[in-house]
DNA sequence: AATATTTAAATGCAAGTGCATCTATATTGT
DNA sequence: ACAATATAGATGCACTTGCATTTAAATATT
């Protein structure tokens, strides 16, 4: 009995590693057929725009968007280049920087985010009902502890 | 109310995102620290185990393990550097291969396992119950279809 | 205050991935 | 049988990621 439970749980484990994968495939695969940057972008730009006006720090993005440092240094300047994101020294601390999201940066999220939206809602959210969610919610809050 | 499930199911979504792109670098990361080799190894060494002694062609075992092809051309690259896996050719199609895997890739793969299975455990298994992993399988395969 | 340690962020180099294309064989249509 | 098309797999090149190290500033230690 106790055997056959941790096969079910590992079956469920390796289902999860595929499906997950997929789901993210997809969407990735939905943004470039829209000549829309990559779902780390999104990500970055949301959460410097939630962080409006102030900023985040690097280290902090870093922390929110769990990301290696270095990673995250690239993806910086990346969004740096390409004008969505600036870079103010920081007053407090003369090893970093803040970075803001730029006005283009914000035409940039809401350019992306109904093709994000759509690909959520097509292979995600419309295949799951309030149940569902509610399942769900609850196991992903037990994994993240 | 609509707008109420919306919002409910893309904050489950974000959820979704950053609990399995956590997941992910747990179990990695404890392979690593063992020093074995990245989970993709895992999954094509059990794939062509799971397949032996008939083995498969690399189009058979990128479908399982959605790969692009090119990236899978490049694993079995590694993997037969290693010695893990050999490429026959194939009988019946001039273009193709046979992938088999070796005496070593079979003990390298029972040398992952325990790494492997204790992060499936610690991560995941051991966090939910029975019920749980019911209603997770249900959602994934509701996700998967 | 001077020195050692830690932390923020960047970077050179190696390895992996994405994209387009290429080669070779197989299949289809005529 | 022959030409056109499709499929299996590899590969050159650009870009991204991982790893180790570096630079510079902040904090801790004595």
């Amino acid at each position: 009995m106790i055997e056959k439970v941790s096969e079910k749980k590992i079956a469920t484990w390796a289902r999860f590693l595929r499906v997950s994968q997929n789901l993210l495939d997809e969407v990735e695969m939905a943004l470039k057929s829209a000549d829309l940057p990559p779902l780390s972008w999104y990500d970055a730009l949301l959460e410097l725009h939630l962080a409006s006006p102030d900023g985040l720090r690097p280290f902090q993005l870093q922390e929110r968007m769990l990301l290696a440092q270095y990673n995250l240094s690239r993806l910086i300047d990346r969004l740096a280049k390409s004008g969505f994101v600036e870079r103010l020294p920081s007053a407090d601390d003369g090893r970093g920087q803040v970075l803001r999201i730029t006005k283009s940066g914000r035409v940039m999220l809401e350019r992306m985010w109904p093709t994000y939206r759509r690909a959520i809602g097509m292979h995600f959210a419309d295949k799951l009902d309030s149940q569902d969610i509610r399942d769900f919610s609850r196991i992903l809050a037990k994994l993240a502890s």
